[in-house]
DNA sequence: CGTGTCTTTGAAGCGAGTCAATCAGGGTGG
DNA sequence: CCACCCTGATTGACTCGCTTCAAAGACACG
């Protein structure tokens, strides 16, 4: 696998890895550092799809149709892989195992796509400021990270896109958790007081949706 | 690609093809008929991750952990081709572009649903259900069926459950697009009268959104 | 130290949700 | 063949949560 990468790029905060539109010819592992990626729509509309760190992959949107769909870019300073497409397609006929693994990483994106869309779907902003914060924390813990005191690396605003809210419910709604004693929110700085609470919020604790199957 | 074809399944209306937590051993592809996936929330929440109907493909939800993650159900009396999983795996490494191929189409069903996720985090009501409508009626038109008098398949509460509204809200923006003389609704028998004016309504047009970039 | 960007907070408006009643079909049994 | 019933759809009135518009506060930068 490691074979594979065959160069490195460096990107500074606000550079573009990969836009809507260009030719798809590789896929980018991320090796330090924090990305974004979001669709453009063509009037207002622009959406966060989602947010890469370090050991997350970039580009599977490409795939479909030789060009990619959205626009990849550095929420700060980062350093990505590129792993050439034509290149792993090949290697997969050889290698046995990769071919599932590559299938089981394509896969993964799909299972956490619809993930999303059950929370955009079904969610209060309560809920999916809660579900965002675990996410986060449990990808930082995977990585040896703290899971407790978060630096955001995206604004208000990026939040907002991606969890289909306005800048200022996600702001209101950060305020609201905070007096509730389960997050402690200074700016960008977020430390989890009560994991519990908020895992509570997510299954729907905080409205009276309780009842076992109605 | 025909050979892997092993079997054929036929579903009574409301069966169920896979559920949730079902060993993922193929992929089925749709030949006559109409199916729901959807995935149920342990509370209350229960959403349609989207339809298929001739032609289309269900289950790469199970690619990634050899498991399924949705439950599919036909909407009606369906046949489908079960394409076992393992034969296509060791097929992708003998024939040329078939790997390619079923890469494509899991790329597909990524791009499918980061466009669901915009429609579901920034459309409002009367969007939606014009996209609903249009997307329905473009994978008729493909199909060779009529794009113009459509016999919905499912229920408005599995509209709503899929665009992520209320029951209630779906039937009252059908009524909405029917006295603005867009559609003629007649239950589940759907009329386009005018196709443009929906397009119209999902590019924004109906929300004073119009500033090129504001 | 100003200046611009991001964030917080307030007040008012609106769209979708909720609760509830009625209506339309489809199927069943008398 | 028709009356009945059950499910799904429609419609209305009211509520609530999020958005919108607006203003002030917090930092980071030159």
């Amino acid at each position: 696998m490691a074979s594979l990468v065959s160069a490195r790029r460096t990107l500074r905060q606000g550079e573009t890895l990969f836009r809507d539109g260009d030719r798809f010819v590789a896929l980018y592992a991320v090796r330090t550092g924090f990305l974004k990626t979001h669709i453009g729509g063509r009037d207002g509309r622009d959406q966060v799809t989602a947010f890469q760190m370090a050991g997350d992959l970039l580009g599977l949107d490409g795939v479909a149709s030789e060009r990619h769909t959205c626009n990849a870019v550095a929420l700060e300073d980062s350093q990505v892989c590129m792993i050439p497409y034509a290149g792993l397609e090949s290697l997969c006929r050889e290698v046995p195992g990769l071919l599932r693994q590559f299938h089981r990483v394509m896969g993964r994106e799909i299972v956490r796509d619809q993930r999303t869309m059950l929370l955009l779907a079904g969610m209060r902003a309560e809920e999916r400021l809660a579900a965002f914060i675990l996410n986060l924390t449990s990808r930082l813990r995977a990585r040896g990270f703290s899971a407790v005191a978060v630096v955001l690396r995206m604004s208000r605003e990026e939040i907002g896109s991606f969890l289909g809210l306005k800048l200022e419910t996600v702001s209101r709604t950060f305020s609201k958790l905070q007096d509730a004693g389960i997050l402690d929110v200074r700016q960008r700085h977020v430390r989890v007081v009560d994991a519990d609470a908020l895992q509570w919020i997510v299954d729907g604790g905080a409205s009276h949706r309780g009842r076992t199957s109605a």
